[in-house]
DNA sequence: ATTCTATATTTTAATCTTAAAGCAGTTTTT
DNA sequence: AAAAACTGCTTTAAGATTAAAATATAGAAT
C-alpha cells in the first residue's frame, strides 16, 4: 500500500500499481469493473489487516472469530464457528488453538454431546475485543468517508443487486 | 468516536451464509456497506477460483501471473512481476517455480544484469492462457450481467471515488 | 581497488486456507 | 443389540501469503 517512497527494498509489499493498472482498451466493461472492485476491497482489507497487526498485534481471522464469540456469550461450537465464518472446520481448529494459547478464548466440553466443544471469550478476550472492535468500526467509517451517505446508500444498493444476481449464476 | 458495538464477520468461503448475514441494527452504515462489499467480492472471486480449478486445473494466483506475462511478450523480471501483482518477491518466487515446473513459463538470465531473471510465457503457456482468458472474461460478464451498462458505470464511478479516498487515508 | 550501499532474488518461519482422510461419538436401521 | 450411516472435530498435504534474513550482484564513494 502506498507507503512513502522509502526503501521498500527487498521484502516490502512492492509497488503502487493495483489490479486496475493492467487494463487494456480491449477489455470489457465488466472486467474493468471487476478489477476496480477487487482493488477497492483489497485496499480496505489490507488497511484493516495492517492496523489490526500494528495496533493490536492480532490477525484478521482471529479478530473475526472473536467477533463471532462476542455476539454469543453462551459460546459456540466449532461447527457453528465454521458456518458463521464461512471457512472449513480445519481452519477453525487452527485459529481456535492459537487464540486459546493466547488466553483470549476458552473451550469446554459439551455436557450433552461429547464430540462437541463449546468455545467462548475469556474475560481477557472480551475486554481486548471491545477495544479492537471500536477502533475497527472507526477505521471503516474513515475509509468510507469519501462517499456521502447517499453515495454509500447507492453503492450498497448496486452491490445488493450484483450480489443477488451473482449468487444465482451457477454453472 | 466509538460507535455502536461491532458485530461482524469477514468472509472466507464455505457455508452458505455470508458476511452480511450477521449484522445488527446498531451497526454503522459504513460497516454494513463494507461487509456487503466484501461478500460480493468473495462471491465473485470464489466463483472464478472454482471455475479456474475445475475447468482449467489452475489457481487464481497462477492465472494472474500468466496474465501479466501475456501483456508483456518481451518478458518481465521477478521484481516487475512482484510490483504488478502487488505481492512480495518471495511469493513470486514460489508461483513462478510452480508455473515453470508445469512448462507454462520459462526463465532466462538477463544479459545485462546477472541478478535478474526474465520470465515469459512458453508457447504452451500462451496457448493455454488464451483459452482461459476468454472463458474468464465470459464468466465475469455473466456475473455482472445483473447490472445494466449504466448501473455498471455508476458502480464503477462510486468505487473509483471510494478508492481515491481510501488510498489517501493514511495513519 | 576497496568499501559501502543499494538492488534482485531466494530462503525461512509464520499464518491462513482448503480438501480429503481419519477418529470418536451419536443416531438410525435392521 | 449390531451394523450402518451420520456428525463433530482434528490432522495432513498442498498452496498462498508475508516479513525478515540471507545471497549475489551492481553501482557509488572513498
Amino acid at each position: 500500500m502506498g507507503r512513502s517512497r522509502v526503501k521498500l527494498t527487498v521484502a516490502g509489499k512492492a509497488g503502487q500499481a493495483d489490479a486496475e493498472t493492467r487494463l487494456t482498451d480491449g477489455d470489457h466493461q465488466a472486467l474493468r469493473l471487476w478489477l476496480r472492485m477487487l482493488a477497492c476491497t483489497n485496499l480496505i482489507e489490507g488497511a484493516v489487516r495492517e492496523r489490526l497487526k500494528t495496533e493490536f498485534a492480532i490477525t484478521l481471522p482471529r479478530f473475526d472469530l472473536m467477533a463471532q464469540l462476542q455476539r454469543c456469550p453462551a459460546g459456540l461450537s466449532m461447527s457453528e464457528l465454521s458456518q458463521r465464518l464461512m471457512v472449513t472446520g480445519g481452519n477453525v481448529t487452527g485459529i481456535v488453538a492459537a487464540l486459546e494459547a493466547e488466553g483470549l478464548i476458552a473451550r469446554e466440553p459439551d455436557a450433552a454431546d461429547r464430540r462437541v466443544s463449546q468455545v467462548r471469550l475469556t474475560e481477557a478476550g472480551r475486554t481486548s475485543f471491545e477495544r479492537m472492535a471500536e477502533a475497527h468500526e472507526d477505521w471503516i467509517i474513515d475509509l468510507y468517508a469519501g462517499l456521502s451517505a447517499e453515495e454509500q446508500a447507492d453503492l450498497s444498493k448496486l452491490l445488493g443487486r450484483l450480489k443477488a444476481h451473482a449468487s444465482n449464476v451457477r454453472n
